[in-house]
DNA sequence: CACCAATTCCGAATATTATTCGCTTTTTAT
DNA sequence: ATAAAAAGCGAATAATATTCGGAATTGGTG
């Protein structure tokens, strides 16, 4: 059980519990259901044409409702696709969180951390195509929502692999940033290579062997 | 000196000859100019605001043409941004195929194509942000020159994996599929932060020990 | 040099699509 | 039962990519 003050906890807690939307809740029950319906319905939508060329005729009859009423939730199409993320981004946060607690190693966690993370695209392919896609690499994201919910996951294993180092699991040589930059590298262009041609075939299998030869990296400490 | 038929020259050979743009060559000298003049206006416009964004009325104007000029030279928006990627890539791939020929193994080739595209997106950082923020993961892109042309990296990449393991500088254990998704993932993920943040500040700097890491995985047929 | 045909260039329509507006219907609270 | 608030919608509006028709420019030829 890791303490309480271990600075990755600390970036983790508060990357699963982020902040919320700042438009205002809708006020009837109906209304905040259709807006998670609307959402569901984007993504599907985004996720087939892309966010640049789905048309919001398609999205509202997707939905199931007028194309002015979509504004009444959300006030621009680029809002809307920008709020897909953040939400599963931190309830992957929130399931690590979750799971990590019972593991002793720091080397345990990384691992169950990119595995988790592969698994998470797999389950959500609508979702990953957006955020991998479309959504992480863009110039554009001003939001700071979104851009928080995205650096997270770099800050979450920038910190991991300080911790580990900390506790010895690994050479304290290894720059933090670089092997970060490796693990996440690795892993979403392992995703991405999936999400646009699937693949490899069988991601869930490819997974296991990518977290290993990784892994494999910092127990050597190679490259110093 | 390569051998005229190892499988990784034959494909780099090819990839740094890109079968040339299906569209007729302008007939006039003035205009091949400014079509050159053309994309290149292109390139920064669409870096600065993103291609989904960007007008073409800025693109003309600073191209120093009508709008409807521009149509001239490209059918459509997209087709314009998606020239771009292609001939600088050919160029990437033919320096190296210059340079490879003087190293003596296939260790050295792959750290020179890793270090050469890193270099690449620096000095070109207009023409990086365009490709690996925005075209090479789009999932719109169905045409095929753009497709062969960014999928070519990978393949070399696994092509000098395998040929190395054939030569056995390396374990022929290591899955190449795999270890070449680390490989280009680990790089295009440090040129994207580097794109989007500067970070690393010194990307010149930075590269070399990247690559050290990346090649010291390979060296001791880590995770295995 | 003068002319023609091909090419290049452009301003003004056209088409597509995100967004706004004003009104109607539905819901909630008293 | 009623009024106020909220949610919903069809019809304008606006921004912008693309098309069109003809004017200007160029390169070749007698």
């Amino acid at each position: 059980m890791p303490t309480r003050d271990d600075p990755w906890l600390a970036l983790l807690t508060r990357a699963a519990n982020p902040s919320p939307d700042p438009s205002p809740d809708p006020k009837q029950q109906r209304s905040r259901q259709r807006k998670q319906e609307l959402l569901a319905a984007a993504t599907r939508i985004f996720a087939r044409d892309g966010i640049a060329k789905a048309k919001m005729a398609d999205v509202a009859k997707e939905a199931g409702i007028a194309v002015s009423s979509i504004y009444d939730y959300y006030p621009s199409k680029e809002a809307l696709a920008y709020e897909i993320p953040i939400q599963r981004l931190a309830q992957l946060y929130d399931a690590f969180l979750q799971q990590a607690a019972a593991l002793p190693t720091m080397r345990d966690r990384l691992a169950l951390f990119l595995t988790m993370t592969a698994d998470h695209a797999r389950e959500n392919p609508d979702w990953a195509r957006l955020l991998y896609l479309e959504i992480w690499p863009s110039v554009l994201i001003e939001e700071a929502r979104v851009r928080r919910s995205v650096d997270d996951f770099g800050r979450i294993i920038v910190a991991m692999i300080r911790e580990g180092a900390r506790r010895g699991e690994w050479s304290a040589d290894l720059d933090p940033h670089r092997t970060a930059t490796i693990l996440m590298g690795s892993i979403t262009h392992m995703l991405i290579t999936w999400l646009l041609y699937r693949r490899p075939h069988d991601l869930a299998a490819a997974t296991g062997p990518m977290v290993d030869q990784l892994m494999g990296m910092l127990d050597r400490g190679v490259g110093l």
